[in-house]
DNA sequence: GCCAAGCTGACACTCACCTGAACGCAGGGG
DNA sequence: CCCCTGCGTTCAGGTGAGTGTCAGCTTGGC
């Protein structure tokens, strides 16, 4: 998917635009409202993300435009608490969603797979690794047919080897994508995690690289 | 699918009638809550669209009155931008969905087949969970054959859960949902709604998912 | 054999969740 | 008009699952 992103925070924009990256998709990314309708005019984008308050303008008068037009591309608004009655404004200026600030760069992931959803009209994307099988919407797993449960932090690990099949994955990487920046954590979570991961979905879900990290394993012997 | 219109404005009257036919449903257009009530007495619909503001009284309590006979046809509504208040009422009353004014016709069809799906013509659309019967068309609940009476909160959070089977949902999700978009709820409703669930359907309904959210428990058709 | 890197079982602490109870409010009947 | 009932919501106390940390053990490289 081909998303726009349009916020001008240069924090919340750059952690907004690597999500998306990660979770596969390709990202462009503006921070002012004359930036954003040049974009839609020269491509064609399967999600808008539209910040309420930029530098040059209010996010509800670009989107009434863009509808006006006919463009019927899905809008996904980002608010902040406060601003109730702009967001009403955006919806019923024609948005189709919106997250509200601060708000979990997981569940933003999931609102963007709920869109790639509803217009493509396959149902959940199933991921298989031999007998395993991931809904990444649904955040379930299977092993052999039986749903294994996980718990939040199990699952944000396992959820960033899925969503990067061959990569390989340091520990210091995998820290920043459980704990964000702030959490400073001086210990093995990760190879505690790694562990926990294995035995509820077997040992070779994930494959351990010497020196250098993580990666997602081969599980029921394919390779 | 049969549809009732119940729209005072004749323009956009029109172009949903003539939407509506061009997507191969039967259309019933009224324009005051009079016509709509005689309507609803003399056939049966499979949804009913709903204006907010009619000449000769408010939809919602029209929506409201269709209720308490026990009448479970879908209704959609249809609000303008500045009718919050109302648009809640309605919800309140027992609204299955709605549209904001100026709406795309585009959608408008999406969502008619949305509810042709949901209620697709089977003339038993039961959802089977162990020993819980739920009929989405009747918002009736049976467990061991016995009939649960939910109240509108309870059934709205249900009705969530069943409509998405293995989803997690994210207690801000199920929030959206209860409130749609406007009220900021501080608080643990959620739990609350989902304790009384518990209580009158069985421990095992709601499965909790730490740190995540809810979804369908499975006590018969996981696996 | 030695060292570094990774594995794992155990454990205390925290906080997300559960739950009973109380309050406000609206609707209906007396 | 007022009381009564039922629903939605809030609150506070208690609890356990989830989490991070650590110590001791295993594995792999040289």
């Amino acid at each position: 998917m081909r998303i726009l992103l349009i916020e001008d925070d240069p924090v919340l924009g750059m952690a907004v635009r690597d999500q998306i990256v990660a979770d596969g998709h390709g990202a462009d990314w503006v921070t002012r409202l004359a930036d954003a309708e040049h974009a839609v005019h020269a491509a064609a984008f399967d999600l808008i993300l539209l910040d309420l308050m930029l530098p040059d303008g209010r996010g509800s008068d670009f989107l009434r435009k863009l509808r006006s037009t006919g463009d019927a591309t899905p809008v996904m608004v980002l608010t902040a608490r406060d601003q109730i009655s702009d967001r009403i404004a955006a919806l019923d200026a024609g948005a189709d969603d919106y997250l509200v600030k601060p708000f979990d760069l997981f569940e933003l992931s999931a609102r963007i797979r709920a869109v790639g959803r509803r217009y493509a009209g396959n149902p959940n994307p199933l991921v298989t690794l031999g007998d395993i099988e991931v809904d990444l919407s649904a955040r379930s797993v299977r092993r052999a047919g039986q749903t294994v449960a996980l718990t939040a932090r199990e699952w944000a690990l396992f959820e960033a080897f899925v969503q990067r099949p061959h990569q390989l994955m340091s520990k210091p990487q995998l820290e920043e994508r459980l704990y964000s920046f702030d959490a400073e954590v001086e210990s093995n979570t990760i190879e505690v995690y790694v562990a926990r991961l294995r035995k509820k979905l077997g040992a070779d879900v994930i494959e351990t690289v010497r020196g250098m990290g993580y990666r997602l394993g081969t599980p029921g012997g394919g390779a």
